[in-house]
RNA sequence: UGGGGUAUAGCCAAGCGGUAAGGCAACGGAUUCUGAUUCCGUCAUUCGCAGGUUCGAAUCCUGCUACCCUAGCCA
């Protein structure tokens, strides 16, 4: 496993949050910088949290600091440690380590004590009114809200009350805590938030120990505080419950140098859907393989789609922070993952909507050995053999029979360079009674051969073959995203053609790679084999991203 | 209609009173046994709009406008 190093992050442009950062550490309010990533276990992380995971691991890494892996299972009605396992995997496969794994449910007793510090304080409550009253009571966006009949109980009334809510006295949405700031406020998360309510429902971790369980806004702060977090850097939606958090770790009290909240925007992709509910509805509803469905934006798809650590990192390192609404577009991850490959992946012959190239003058069932390079970029990279024979198969897409401008690899009259072997020139076009092509009619110039020092003439084009009776054949599966834009109304939606399975042929070699394997394919990009669906007798490739061409 | 935020190129994004970095995309051109890669070049007289302060404003002030978030006992 490849970690990110602090190397990569120590030079990285500034953004606001480290000029925060820097700034506290100048002025000596830390010496040491804590974060923490903390995801729900409700979902597979995807490529926006990839944006979150890198700040806050990679803000650790620039200072040297820690980063903690925190869950944040605080409603014990809605989470599944089915996807703790996955959390993990990807938070290391995107390469980072956490310095400590916590669980938020750890801190419940800490958290009860805190709630009854506010109580003791006359800054909470048990408000029994229900969840219907309290949104009436809480007003509206212009009207303030009116203050709870409950909110003036006696201290010694809250904490009996609170003590019976501990106990299972009371029914989900009997009762709950609420912090007594302000019904007025503007702000609304500061009318008299509920902190605390009654859930009746067995957790994971404490099991049967709590039916109450705080709220996200209560527990943050605290959770944040008793790790030492220095800044807790979230999504810009937080920002009005900012109030909120400095209330909480300020009135409980307990801490001198309280962390301090820093939001950013999240991230958004052309054609990537980001909301975690919707991508639970397609893979409930069946419309995809599963959460790692390669055309999903989860960590798990895109690495089986074959996306790199690296090329991830890269791309949120690229794309910068601000708190601007943002939108990128994929071409710019799309290029990190090019950009990332093109030096370590090994380059396979490969063809889709084949042909048949039959040479004419090249002997019947004579094979002969040709070198090519493994890496035109990377020599150490080595080279192979792959045969060359009278039949070959080339890709659909090198031969039109009526070429247009500017054309320049094989069409009738035409000479080519076949990468590795010879000059091969087209003399005919052999169709059966329907038209279809059955082969074409070539002949070689036995001089040419790749490596000879030929330099009698030039010829434009170069492509690339695969011979007939060693050839492989292989299944690809070409992904597009999962959405799409409707043409009539611009809004992003599911595509259901977004899968495009074809299949080529391929050089022999092939018959040797693992499942998750890379590799180029001449002209056609990127791809990688398959770790789902490979086996002995069949190949399957996964795309990855095309390669750039300026021939249209 | 309250409160909070944000506006710099097609998409991101630096910039913090001294005359608009960088990346992606696009477009030219060179090299190439992958129309890839690489390489060179072009791409904001102007920073949402309107005023003001200043020798000087994307940066400061005033007033507008647009978009996003916000009325869960979700996180």
């Amino acid at each position: 496993m490849a970690f990110a190093t602090s190397e990569e992050y120590k030079n990285m442009a500034g953004n606001f949050i480290h000029d925060i950062i820097d700034e506290d550490l100048r002025t000596g309010k830390h010496t040491e910088i804590v974060t923490r990533f903390p995801p729900e276990p409700n979902g597979y992380l995807h490529i926006g949290h990839a944006k979150s995971l890198c700040l806050n691991f990679g803000t650790a890494l620039k200072y040297g600091g820690r980063c903690n892996l925190r869950y944040d299972d605080t409603n014990p009605s809605r989470e599944d440690v089915e996807f703790v396992k996955s959390i993990e995997a990807d938070v290391n496969w995107l390469g980072f380590q956490w310095d400590k794994k916590l669980w938020a449910s750890d801190y419940f007793d800490t958290m009860y004590d805190a709630a009854v510090e506010l109580i003791r304080q006359g800054k909470a409550f048990v408000c029994q009114l229900t969840p219907d009253q309290i949104r009436e009571y809480r007003g509206t966006l212009t009207k303030p809200g009116t203050e709870s009949p409950y909110r003036n109980r006696s201290v010694e009334e809250n904490m009996e009350l609170f003590e019976r809510m501990k106990a299972g006295e009371f029914a989900d949405g009997e009762a709950c805590l609420r912090a007594k700031i302000d019904m007025a406020s503007p702000n609304i998360n500061m009318r008299d938030p509920v902190i605390y309510r009654v859930v009746h429902v067995s957790h994971h971790n404490t099991g049967d120990k709590w039916c109450i369980y705080p709220m996200y806004d209560f527990a943050h702060p605290i959770e944040d505080a008793i790790e030492g977090v220095t800044h807790s850097i979230c999504t810009l939606e937080f920002e009005d419950h900012r109030p909120l958090y400095d209330w909480v770790v300020r009135e409980v009290g307990w801490w001198s140098n309280p962390p301090r909240q820093i939001e950013f925007a999240p991230l958004n992709v052309t054609t990537m859907l980001m909301s975690k509910r919707y991508l639970r509805k397609l893979v409930e509803e069946g419309k995809v393989e599963g959460w790692d469905d390669p055309r999903l934006c989860t960590l798990a798809a895109v690495r089986r789609r074959g996306y790199t650590p690296e090329a991830i990192r890269k791309f949120c390192n690229d794309i910068g922070v601000s708190k601007a609404d943002s939108t990128i577009d994929i071409a710019q991850l799309e290029q990190c993952v090019r950009e990332d490959l093109q030096f370590r992946v090994p380059a396979v012959n490969v063809v889709k909507n084949p042909i048949k190239v039959v040479i004419d003058n090249y002997p019947e069932g004579k094979l002969e050995m040709c070198t090519v390079e493994n890496n035109s970029k990377v020599p150490e990279m080595g080279t192979r053999e792959i045969p060359f024979g009278r039949e070959l198969w080339v890709d659909g897409d090198d031969f039109m029979e009526v070429p247009v401008k500017k054309y320049f690899r094989l069409f009738p009259g035409n000479e080519v360079r076949f990468k590795g072997a010879y000059f091969i020139t087209c003399n005919s076009v052999e169709k059966d009674d329907d038209g279809n092509i059955v082969c074409l009619h070539c002949t070689y110039d036995p001089e040419t051969h790749s490596g000879s020092g030929f330099e009698g003439r030039k010829v434009k084009g170069t492509i690339h073959f695969v011979e007939a009776s060693t050839a492989v054949k292989i299944r690809i599966r070409e992904y597009g995203y999962l959405m799409k834009e409707n043409e009539e109304t611009g809004e992003l939606e599911f595509d259901p053609e977004s899968l495009n399975e074809t299949w080529g042929y391929a050089e022999p070699g092939v018959k040797d790679v693992k499942a998750g394997e890379r590799f180029q394919f001449f002209r056609k990009g990127y791809y990688i084999a398959d770790s789902e669906l490979n086996t002995d007798d069949e190949k399957v490739f996964n795309s990855i991203v095309g390669l750039k061409s300026s021939w249209k």
